[in-house]
DNA sequence: GCTTACATGTAATAGGTTACATGATTCT
DNA sequence: AGAATCATGTAACCTATTACATGTAAGC
């Protein structure tokens, strides 16, 4: 999904403006699966704006500079349903710690168990902010996507909890040689 | 990640060609969070040798076009450890299954059932797939990728086989109305 | 006083995908 | 006979990120 129907999916659950729409993405649940920037978003709205899919509204507001607000047209709508009735392709992961993960034997076992941390605390605060996102649970489908993300999260992190001793006992034992002073 | 850390990372485990290296990249554990094409791999190998960080070396083979074989030199072996050694990007995940359960109120259930069915033999087909990659398990970091791996891919399916009835009960549910005849 | 949030937009840049171009060999 | 695999590489294209450019207002 490019980032033109990303915007027509955020206005779909109601008017808003560039800026807003960016915070949508940047809270659960959208930002389980997405990110864009401004970069991004703001060209997108123009172009569709000219497609006619999304109409625009500036809105003043004292001093600052004006809103435009935008609001999806019923084109815009059967757009949107368009896009997501496709088959959806495959899910697309780019993970530089799964890819540290899979190399870790280059690097020092002390720096690849910190990564391992680093990484379990993030997860931890992951699943804290999931947590709270009870307002934007509006439909039986983004409450099961909701319990996905969390089975998502809380899986790895057990993984990790759970099998962390385990490799640094396999990390560190095989070169501990008893009545040896470890080299290096 | 870019094309180039990733070229230097497989051919860390050995010599091997661009085709090689794209083969290898298609197959768990690599096809688990990367993909690349062609067109970003010899580019890269191209930059790689005039930067001394590989070393390539034709190899006629009869009749076919030669190939040619890179090798990792002790400078690009430098370059992929410290990039290894640099904490871990975010993760960036794009799907398109999860963009549309957010926004699956927007399709017939059915055809959201259908979407989520697909998914499930989409996970089993994978499940199986990274069942049998036993050769690529060289070290104990791998073998820990490996099981986050499984343990992902199979929380992700019980997730969505034991939550569907639920699910398609909360779509179907509310809209049949007792002894009246259901509408399409 | 400094930082963050609000608010929009453009331009340069980087990165990758797709399609193109070519051709032998092996499997069905 | 036709499809898939092996094998390399370029060029056009598309998309997105980052940095730039500008300025107010609220909170610390």
């Amino acid at each position: 999904m490019d980032a033109k129907i990303l915007c027509l999916a955020v206005l779909s659950r109601g008017p808003a403006s560039g800026y807003e729409i960016k915070k949508r993405l940047e809270q659960p649940p959208h930002a389980l699966f997405q990110d864009t920037s401004f970069g991004s978003i703001y060209p997108a709205l123009r172009l569709l704006t000219g497609e006619g899919a999304v109409s625009a509204e500036a809105v003043a507001q004292g001093k600052r500079p004006a809103k435009k607000i935008f609001s999806l047209t019923e084109a815009g709508r059967e757009r949107l349903i368009s896009a997501l009735s496709q088959p959806p392709g495959p899910d697309r992961l780019r993970s530089d710690f799964l890819f540290t993960l899979l190399y870790g034997d280059l690097l020092p076992p002390s720096l690849l168990l910190s990564i391992i941390d680093a990484r379990i605390a993030e997860l931890e605060e992951r699943l804290a902010w999931m947590g709270n996102c009870g307002g934007s649970i509006t439909s039986p489908s983004a409450a099961f996507l909701h319990g996905l993300g969390l089975t998502y999260y809380q899986s790895c992190l057990d993984y990790l909890r759970n099998n962390r001793p385990r490799l640094a006992a396999d990390l560190l034992g095989p070169k501990q040689v008893p009545h040896e002073r470890a080299a290096e």
